[in-house]
DNA sequence: TCAATATTTTTGTGATCACAATAATTGCTA
DNA sequence: TAGCAATTATTGTGATCACAAAAATATTGA
């Protein structure tokens, strides 16, 4: 009966003061941020709002509100659906968030003061006790707030909803990528970071970031085995 | 009666492939865009419907939109507004804007052809012959269209939609600055954007890039008179 | 005269329904 | 049996309504 493939909600009860559309949204962009719906999945309203137990309108709005952030897609015939990866787009996003995170990273430094750093240096403590377990969601979901941590330190940021849309893009594609190939051997580019913030090294700090952002990346050694992987992925669903 | 400043709003006619959503969101993005809605303004589903004569449904999908894209910010009394500037908000969408748009310049850069070059070429033209007018608006128009243009080029491209949401958040503030203020003496950076691309040099692209979009800022002379300027159109608001 | 309270109005949210367009299915023909 | 046409089911869009929360206004007290 059912032919589509299951979505795995991780449903949080609701607190009374949120409305039930922000609700669905924070429900939505978390099964989409860690890759808990396919590339290529159609969505539709009434299967959602049946799934998730709400009437269509939140649905709407919501699905509405992660395409204007480009973790969903509308096609031309108004469905909705994952955007699903090409080797291009995937290298396209890297860098965009290699140039904007260290942009970003290096305009905090400025703020970041001892209480900040002993956060971040929690949370990175935190990432090496829980990479033995090797799941991939809540490794994926610390890390995000060590940068989310760093970034945040300057009060007038701009850039960090620009940056949460690039996580949105990658999301469901590291997911599938974390389950079929190794991690490979991180070299703990967080700790260089905390060390470039200590020196207050604006120049370090970007290169961390920078070299951070591109190991998560570098699985696929050369473009043509990100290229067969993808078709692989994109096959399966 | 009517307390509220007036929006201005130009209504382009509707095809009828189009659906009124999409109508409803054009027009409001385009008058967030050139500043035609006050910073500060509150903005009503109610009011926005009988002024655009579409039902409130419309106007609420595309609002919800176009605050995912930054352009409006909704408070915690579930009110909707155009966004405050603040001189080191401003500061940081400036530097924002020259970060990821030099990124997407460089990266466009190998796909540029021939024939955009020349399109590059005609805009540029169009730009100095509108110059003169002095209106805010079409020049505006046509130096995004440039960077568009520009950035475009590169067919995986995944930062347009980013930099489109800096220029949403930089509109209503450009506007305003605009009409108080002489727009310092346009040295043509375009056309250095152009021979950079034509020698196929990267790094001159970048500083093109970079200090064309310093220069449409350096209106105020220091921070301490950004913040005399903010503070005045603020009250104006 | 002005602050505090009570009343009225306006607002966003969410539910439900009608409708046209799209997709899926069925039935028919060669 | 495979390709095509007709039919049925499903979908997004947009309109309307009810309701509680919030804002604006009116009223009361000193």
């Amino acid at each position: 009966m059912d032919k589509k493939s299951p979505i795995e909600f991780t449903l949080a009860d609701r607190d009374a003061s949120v409305t039930i559309t922000q609700w669905v949204y924070a429900t939505l962009r978390h099964a989409v941020m860690y890759g808990n719906i396919l590339p290529g999945r159609a969505l539709t309203i009434r299967e959602l709002a049946k799934e998730l137990d709400v009437s269509p309108m939140p649905i709407r709005e919501a699905l509405r509100q992660l395409a204007a952030e480009n973790a969903l897609e509308i096609q031309g015939n108004r469905r909705v659906m994952v955007p699903k990866m090409t080797a291009m787009k995937f290298n396209e996003l890297c860098h965009a968030r290699m140039a904007i995170e260290s942009h970003a990273a290096e305009r905090a430094l400025p703020y970041i003061d001892e209480s900040r750093l002993q956060l971040l240096q929690q949370i990175d403590a935190q990432i090496d006790h829980t990479q033995i377990s090797g799941n991939h969601e809540p490794i994926s979901a610390l890390n995000q707030e060590f940068h989310r941590t760093l970034y945040n330190a300057n009060p007038h940021q701009v850039t960090l909803p620009l940056i949460e849309s690039l996580w949105l893009q990658l999301g469901p594609f590291m997911k599938l990528a974390s389950a079929h190939l190794e991690l490979s051997s991180q070299v703990d580019r967080h700790t260089e970071a905390l060390t470039a913030i200590e020196n207050r090294d604006g120049f370090a700090l970007q290169l961390a970031i920078k070299a951070d952002i591109r190991e998560g990346f570098n699985f696929a050694s050369t473009p043509e085995a990100l290229q067969r992987f993808i078709d692989e992925s994109n096959q399966h669903g």
